[in-house]
DNA sequence: TATCTGTTATACTAAATGTATAACAGATAT
DNA sequence: ATATCTGTTATACATTTAGTATAACAGATA
């Protein structure tokens, strides 16, 4: 498993499980269909309390990135809501982006590393 | 004052306040130089605690936004660490865009809202 | 001297985070 | 049938964070 989990970060545990989870989405490292671990597996391989992947899972759930089946477990399956995604996303990079503009970071810089991040995803 | 803070978001007060004075320097509403309210006026204004604008106020020092002089206050002073803006920059542009990716949105689309924020800036 | 700054200290409540057990209901395999 | 695997929920607890509330300090200013 990719996880790798900072515990002296400020940002909480299930908020950079459910982070890296959504990265391994977008470079193809798990797929649509694929199975996630159990919240048990996944807790005890990383070394934390099962409710904290739980949360996790949950979040990415009600996200629109995993089904939960009793079957198989947590299965990656992701709902496309463009609109709202769209809407999402201008807020954040708003915020992003306004510390750039005030640290000089141009449009077109803005651009490459943009263009940088995109690539990480296409070539899977 | 332009800030509005919504008491209902999970996002904490001061981070709703530091988010809208650095958007508010991008704007050019606040300029280099210029004073911001007291942490005790603007509390009073926003009718939030004195400690927790000095919690906005401590951050943005802290991250290069403003200097704190105690003869007039707090002053938009922005430092320029460009490299570490871009480091910073880059590494929540990968998470917000992680999710883009996911739900379907491409890089074309991505420029575009970039663009469009750009151009919220410049304007002024 | 009185008043304005940011700053620090202390104390309290409420909420969020993470951990720990335990149990439930559906599905699966033996 | 039985045991075992899912996610899910409930309860409890400790720690940390967020926000509020008073109070005081030190430098600057009128």
């Amino acid at each position: 498993m990719f996880v790798q989990i900072d515990f002296n970060s400020d940002e909480a545990i299930y908020i950079q499980l459910r982070n890296q989870i959504i990265y391994g989405i977008a470079t193809s490292q798990l797929q649509e269909g694929e199975n996630l671990p159990s919240v048990r597996d996944l807790a005890e391989h990383i070394g934390i309390n099962m409710h904290t992947v739980n949360k996790a899972y949950a979040m990415l759930k009600q996200e629109g990135y995993l089904k939960l089946d009793r079957r198989k477990g947590a299965v990656i399956a992701v709902d496309i809501d463009k609109l709202q995604a769209i809407r999402e996303m201008r807020e954040e990079l708003r915020v992003v982006l306004a510390r750039a503009f005030c640290k000089n970071i141009s449009c077109e810089e803005a651009h490459e590393i943009v263009n940088d991040i995109f690539s990480e995803f296409e070539r899977g």
